[in-house]
DNA sequence: TTGTACGCGTTATCAG
DNA sequence: CTGATAACGCGTACAA
């Protein structure tokens, strides 16, 4: 409760305020008149210790400030409570509120959680998944940029650690993944557009190295292919404001511009909606827009945007509750998360020709 | 280059394929038959080895597929190259992007990141911290949510380890601290509106416990009393929309109710506008309205926002650059980064009583 | 230039 | 129930 560390002079030699270095297992031993071996059983909650022993040993650990290495722990052990999290941005909110939610559940489970941007770069991930090996992480989440990796992906195959994808897709692994249902959420998306009688849809997609962007293209076709005289149109590109601004440039001036554009990330969406101030486009009277995941402030947009959302924290606990239930031996399970359609006034008509 | 790791059958008694326990630095010096401690220089770039040492040791090293252990080295040198992350909110764009800027410098030099969210308890915080620093962290980021807690800045203060506030100001620590200009950008804002013919503007603020609040606040005040006839409004509070809203309807259904607002964080901007929004009062024809930091979209809104903006990314660099900077002895210093202001349609001239 | 031996702070095994 | 003692994987004086 004090915190007047020991001020019984003659006792330590050293200048009395804060101990230099912080006292070791050794100190709280001899501090206590007990053996080494003792103060470790008691910190690890051994069952074979003396209440005498307990309170001698709890006394002296509190005087000294004490408090156990975890390094020295995890050499021993072989456990470092040390959970690696690689993705490709985590300045983007989506991610950033997947790590906090993995980040919370480790934490309440007595894990640490190591953090490393790979900034698009398969062969960065690489060299930051080397590093936490190196600090023997007891497991990973990541989300690679590039599933097809050749380089990364043997890495993963040959993890001696368990591993959760999030939202991503590899072949050759028997990690665990935390998959989101997008198929749903475009579809309703789409089918509601088709509602509305749009007959040309297009989808500025993300990259087509990862599973979001495949599974919204496919079921985008598909949901077409499903309705009679329904075009799509799906423009693959990478998950920036760039990409959006540029494939809605081409495709609203081009000859059949769509009547009903989908953004495949909120990044992509400014570029979209840049692209359309630009070409004085107004929604929807002009063109319907859908886009994926939630933003701030989209509620505030006139119109407010139509979005295809998820819980990214959910996402976050499930990733971290996937690797901990593979400590217990289970193989990666796979985990599907839904995804909702909110539909707002960006979704109208199309102009009548 | 190939990756039949060592095919050679009878050598190795384990079944052959991936060595079940990663090699040690012992397996690489029986493989090369030299001394473990020559494998040690090798890896350590120590001057005094030949040539043909190295390249046998190398060699070994590349057929074993060897990576140093990195908590054994720690143990043994005392560095982890691991610095601590602590923030109350990392699912704020804000504080992801500072975070991300901090990792990428850190990383550069050869340092991983550790991170917690505090969930603004500082009783967190302090849990987080201990745990860090039993991970032996060489330094430490960290964002308090209560400058003003003094078990935590008991802790920070006989922190045997390099530490930089990131926008915080703690009297008793000898800290480093990246500090942004709040003052320069807000008096701009407050100008502008006056100029603009305000005389009664509020600042839905955040906590008062941090000094972002409290220089904005001042800031405020002291503008307002620079001019002749200024009212000016200060609602303290707390980093959420829940605090944006309430205050909002407070002070616009209130008596006199400002002609201006500034809200103090893009949390609380998300109250405001919901607040305002509900009031049917329209900006700026109703009331001008600022908001600090940047909020993606926020230039698709009508009108678009009046922001005082900063650079998160910078900010972050900036913080892990003085934590290191400690190492090379010199005490903690204190950077200011700049503050701006962007004016759009958000701001007009008050309606004419 | 290279090898030997000890210690970093813990845990775990084995006697007592 | 408690106490010595050997690892864990590596760095580093020190000796050769």
């Amino acid at each position: 409760m004090n915190d007047h560390s020991g001020n019984r002079r003659g006792a330590n030699e050293r200048r009395s305020t804060p101990p230099l270095r912080r006292a070791g297992m050794r100190e709280v031993a001899e501090r206590a008149g007990v053996a080494i071996s003792s103060v470790s059983r008691v910190i690890s909650d051994h069952p074979d210790v003396s209440d005498k022993m307990r309170e001698r040993v709890l006394a002296a650990i509190e005087e000294l400030g004490f408090q156990p290495d975890a390094l020295a722990q995890s050499l021993r052990t072989g456990e470092s409570f040390t959970i690696g999290f690689v993705a490709a941005d985590i300045g983007n909110p989506l991610l950033a509120q997947i790590a906090m939610g993995a980040e919370r559940v480790l934490r309440q489970r007595g894990y640490s959680m190591l953090v490393a941007n790979s900034f698009n770069e398969p062969g960065l991930a690489l060299e930051q998944l080397r590093s936490m090996e190196q600090r023997r992480i007891d497991g990973l989440l990541i989300s690679v940029s590039d599933e097809t990796d050749e380089a990364l992906n043997k890495a993963l195959e040959s993890a001696h650690y368990p591993i959760t994808l999030i939202d991503r897709e590899i072949a050759a692994t028997s990690a665990a993944a935390v998959l989101s249902d997008h198929a749903t959420g475009i579809r309703a998306a789409v089918e509601h557009l088709i509602s509305l009688g749009h007959q040309s849809i297009a989808l500025v997609n993300g990259s087509s190295q990862v599973r979001p962007s495949r599974e919204r293209a496919e079921t985008l076709a598909k949901v077409a292919g499903e309705h009679p005289n329904i075009t799509s149109t799906i423009r693959m590109g990478d998950f920036s404001a760039e990409h959006g601004y540029g494939a809605t440039k081409e495709l609203m001036t081009g000859a059949d511009a769509p009547t009903a554009l989908i953004a495949g990330s909120n990044q992509i969406l400014v570029g979209v909606l840049r692209a359309l101030r630009e070409l004085s486009l107004s929604i929807p009277a002009d063109v319907s827009l859908v886009t994926c995941d939630d933003v701030a402030l989209s509620e505030f947009l006139t119109p407010a945007i139509s979005t295809i959302s998820r819980d990214p924290a959910l996402i976050g606990r499930t990733a971290a509750e996937l690797v901990l239930a593979q400590f217990s031996g289970e193989a990666g399970a796979e985990t599907h998360l839904p995804t909702g359609f909110r539909t707002t006034d960006s979704c109208g008509p199309p102009r009548q020709k």
